[in-house]
DNA sequence: ATCATTGCAAACACTTTGCATACGC
DNA sequence: GCGTATGCAAAGTGTTTGCAATGAT
């Protein structure tokens, strides 16, 4: 693993204390975290941050090509560091989400269809994940 | 194209005056309107509209299964009413977005993958659609 | 008469913005 | 000292909720 703060300054991003527990927060979480999800992680080690920053951080990062936007459906925005081409597969009971690494025929970064130019890809799958299978009916549950 | 309240009826779905132009609206633009399209494209002709009653009734039509819920980023929510698989395209200058048909060996609905029952799966890729490639560098552009 | 749908207003969650303060080179 | 990053408070956006009114059978 390395350096946050070389790692950061090869991404044309200054370092910054907040910036660094960011990258590592997203290193030592690499469960597509929410905003506010690494919020939480980082006001105990961080008592002045503030939400504002965490928002900054990760939109700066994803424009620096840092991390990957990840749109799971209601308003549900998370981040992913992992930019290996990768599916995601997310449990519609519990909320989980798991990374798959299917091989797929798709078009990739380059390629083009019908005229478009294709940039980045993203693949979605939903449905019932192998924890919730083996449980009968009942309600939701939260994600671990 | 089938009659909009035996549509709705098939879908055990009562059919009302706002679920049948909500219905009608979508079928007439098939090209995965906001809730507040819909609602804007509704409103002059029922004038007591209001958004909840969009809200509830994409809601509703697809926990019926009569659409499908995308997510394309950025909190923005649209409504496919188009069931067949297919893949979206979106443009990230203009915002365009397009139906690909492309024949893909994804898992699909009913497969088993690591133990997960894929139940349903979306495909986004995104890039510089044919439209946009053609023109130089400026700003972005409204979606026509 | 009963039950479901509609629609207003308010609440809500998430994210961005404006601006003053603090930091780093 | 200057340019940038931070962080508070407020505004903004999209969506949901509570509830009264309306509509359908």
């Amino acid at each position: 693993m390395e350096n946050e703060k070389e790692f950061l300054r090869s991404h044309n991003i200054k370092p910054s204390i907040q910036r660094i527990m960011v990258l590592r927060f997203l290193r030592m979480n690499p469960l597509h975290p929410t905003a506010e999800e690494v919020y939480q992680g980082l006001i105990n080690e961080i008592p002045t941050l503030s939400r504002t920053t965490i928002y900054n951080t990760l939109n700066f990062f994803a424009e620096k090509g840092l991390v990957k936007v990840l749109n799971l459906g209601h308003n549900e925005t998370r981040y992913d560091l992992n930019t290996d081409e990768h599916v995601h597969f997310k449990c519609i009971k519990c909320g989980r989400i798991y990374d798959l690494y299917l091989s797929c025929n798709l078009p990739q970064k380059g390629d083009v269809v019908d005229g478009h130019i294709i940039t980045e890809r993203e693949v979605l799958l939903k449905g019932i994940c192998r924890i919730c299978k083996g449980k009968k009916g009942g309600d939701d549950e939260v994600q671990v």
